[in-house]
DNA sequence: CGATTAATTGATACTTCTCAAATCCTGTGG
DNA sequence: CCACAGGATTTGAGAAGTATCAATTAATCG
């Protein structure tokens, strides 16, 4: 591998931003947006780094224009809980600032990231003074919390394996496929694991059981979906 | 039993409610505090009374004056699993509204209880046009969200013995203790196994296993925590 | 290439669920 | 007040589901 292209081609200013649409600057007139964007500044973030730490305190959000990332709490023994991943559009720290807590969750970029930052001054004083914005960022709010209300319930009352094909579907949803066929997603087994609650052990048996029934294709870390209706059965999805 | 005591004293005006100051509501100035009041009305729920029903559509949201109640989503075999309970100055309905999405959970009234009937449109209105309050909404709704987080990583990594012993402490830090020193709330076995995501069977177990220990006592529904501190190192809480 | 880390598989132990049966409780109607 | 129906609680036994530990193979990175 030669050098890496690590140049952001983050636009200077939101207005020109492709992503905006899906984030919480959609729908913002002008003096706002002129405003975020003339304090915020690009942060890169490679593989594997990380970007916000458990416990501590932020000092503005990220909101990230490329990439992907794992946002996780620890628990007692130091292993990881997956809450739940991000991509382009989505917003990082908001909570931990708006209730001036502590972050609750470690975010650690999955791939080479590139995101906005916008320091907390700015933040709140648009939240506070443009009722559209701080509208735009409660809906994402309550969004993420009646994701949290069916993720609760899916730990409280599924098995692993219905757990897996839940997961499985999230991604091909969240992530879409590449050209192959393939999640367009790349987890390692003890993170796919993270996210369902399991042992690494599980994880890689049921896997192995949903590829031998031809469900879905295993090649590497690649994943593909070959019977995303027969998933939706083994995930005990009923609508 | 005789008639039973309904009659409300839920103050007409909100500025007179005693739980304003740990509701939405709080820190809200007169203007916005008369439009509320204004369009209020009081609801009375007995025991075991539906106030919401999951996938319904709200017209309104409330605020809860006395009284205790559940929230919990119903999993596939239509079990249910608690969310989390509400009392006094606890809001409810006001994701399904923000989000426009039809109810993502089911609220019932553990006992008697009064709220305040805030209609959509003025709940609405208040949040489009009073910042402070939209950013008290805010903040409950990241609040809910980081102890969510706490519920998933609980399930996902403490086992049964452990979530019984934390939920216990919940229950009396969220609702204390009477004079004879019971935790203030009343559940049954099964809806404190629909808290831990276990068989009712399970919890029962561990119930009567932490009473013959002696962490805590136990006279029908009534739950006594005896030694918190030792229920503290069962629940793997280290802090 | 060598050294780590990740993935896989097997064997075993442990946790938790399910089903069944018995007992206890509670509210109701006579 | 009593008897009773229905639900809640409890306990036991056996079955399933998962985790853990160990050993091996594969993949990855400098």
């Amino acid at each position: 591998m030669a050098t890496k292209q690590i140049t952001p081609n983050v636009p200077a200013h939101c207005a020109e931003c492709l992503n905006r649409t899906k984030s919480a600057f959609k729908n913002l007139d002008n003096p706002d947006l002129d405003e975020v964007s003339k304090r915020k500044s690009c942060v890169f973030f490679r593989k594997g780094q990380v970007m916000m730490q458990e416990g501590a305190r932020p000092q503005g959000v990220y909101c990230i224009y490329s990439g992907k990332a794992k946002l996780f709490k620890r628990g007692n023994e130091g292993k990881e809980q997956i809450m739940r991943l991000i991509t382009d559009g989505g917003l990082i720290g908001y909570r931990s600032i708006l209730s001036d807590e502590p972050l609750g969750a470690s975010i650690v970029a999955l791939e080479d990231t590139h995101v906005c930052y916008i320091p907390k001054t700015s933040f709140l004083e648009v939240i506070e003074s443009n009722p559209k914005f701080s509208l735009n960022v409660l809906k994402i709010s309550c969004n993420e919390l009646g994701e949290a209300g069916k993720i609760i319930t899916s730990l409280a009352q599924k098995n692993v394996r219905e757990r897996l094909a839940e997961v499985l579907l999230l991604l091909g949803a969240t992530f879409g496929h590449t050209k192959e066929g393939y999640l367009d997603i790349s987890l390692t087994r003890e993170e796919l694991a993270n996210m369902i609650g399991t042992a690494t052990e599980s994880a890689i048996r049921l896997l192995s059981e949903l590829s031998s029934e031809g469900l879905i294709t295993l090649k590497g870390r690649k994943i593909a979906l070959v019977d995303p209706i027969a998933l939706k059965e083994r995930a005990a999805i009923f609508d």
